[in-house]
DNA sequence: ATCATAATCTGAACAACGCTAAAATGGCAC
DNA sequence: GTGCCATTTTAGCGTTGTTCAGATTATGAT
């Protein structure tokens, strides 16, 4: 995942350290979630010296902004990647379990794309990112009912996914469906539940 | 919403200052959210030094999963102030509303209790609290479809409330709905998205 | 090639944080 | 009264983000 290709440090200046640092806090966040996240532990990953990210980045906030931005571009490549059909409601079948497979898969950058406290929301690099990484989504979501108000539709049903992939991240499947695993959630039960519970597959548009 | 009724400190013993703790960190996180919280700003405000609430509570986690705790009382509270009606998909309207109401009139505690990081899950209080906060919302879900997996339907259904709550409170609803405040939303937008595009609404059980 | 300027990085400092353990305090049962 | 014990204080440790003066190197103009 990370860049193989980096002049790496080669004496004083690093060469490459604003990617390196993107880099380490995006590795970070993975191995230990959002919380494990320092500012200081990433510098020391890029090998560099504890005030050398607020020159590329000015602050935590900063640097986490950049692995939030990344977190939207790779969310909207798994959407992106799955198969379409002609029949909407299908594909925003698909869509969902993507959502929330990436949720689960990812747990650290999902997590760090929705804390707005970590995350510099005015930077409009994110309104950008946030709109692009659904695109996909909200047209298939018209797609399924033309007819029905497009930010209410888009809304409802994106809030129906981001539910599910919050509550499944968050261990309240396993706290209703008796102790099963984040695996088999996302590789059995969610694809049964959106199947045959969730309102918005099937081709039974309004 | 602080208890009136104590003692205060009244020398070296504070004589209340296990609920003193919860009150002052109750008040923090709605003034300024939970990462605006302190376990030592919380002993400045009870008026008792820096090492004291670890007697009580060990650590902040458990100091903030007492608050959490308090915060599904009060979501408890307020699913159950909705009134019912013999029409299950209209009381499943009205809790939803209730639901995401709480989520912005008290977004600290929201917050906090769905952060796994600050509260402490294994406390067996944890699992009542939750499952009682929601016990009148899970039986108007079976009320209204009870031919339909319980479970399935329950988390379904509670996924879609919890996305529109998360995501109003994450100022999502502000970005489709072209900056509308979050008192707008709740007030107006909010009940008109529920009555008409929510598929769980209504009396349209399946 | 030289040199000034800008970009980059270091290292130390500061304030705040959570946590720990030893000591101090005072209520309470006996 | 006296001694026990819960409670609170105090001091200290290690950590964090941020700031800033200074060191170092790259860059581009001459």
């Amino acid at each position: 995942m990370e860049n193989p290709d980096i002049p790496a440090k080669s004496g004083y200046h690093h060469g490459n350290l604003k990617v390196a640092l993107i880099d380490a806090a995006d590795a970070i966040i993975r191995e230990k979630g959002v919380e494990g996240f320092s500012l200081r532990e990433a510098a020391r990953r890029a090998g560099v010296s504890i005030g050398a990210p607020a020159h590329h980045f000015g602050s935590a906030t900063g640097l986490l902004t950049e692995v939030a931005l990344l977190g939207y571009d790779s969310l909207g490549a798994a959407l992106n990647a799955v198969t379409t059909s002609d029949d909407a409601g299908d594909d925003l079948q698909r869509l969902a379990l993507a959502y929330v497979r990436f949720a689960l898969a990812y747990p650290g950058r999902f997590r760090l794309m929705f804390r707005p406290d970590l995350v510099n929301r005015d930077d409009p690099r994110y309104a950008q990112a946030s709109r692009q990484a659904l695109s996909d989504f909200a047209k298939t979501c018209m797609r399924r009912d033309p007819t029905a108000d497009p930010m209410a539709q888009i809304f409802i049903v994106w809030s129906s996914i981001h539910g599910i992939a919050s509550l499944a991240l968050d261990g309240k499947a396993k706290y209703l469906f008796d102790g099963v695993t984040a695996d088999d959630f996302a590789a059995d039960i969610l694809p049964k539940l959106l199947a045959t519970a969730w309102p918005f597959g099937g081709n039974d548009a309004a």
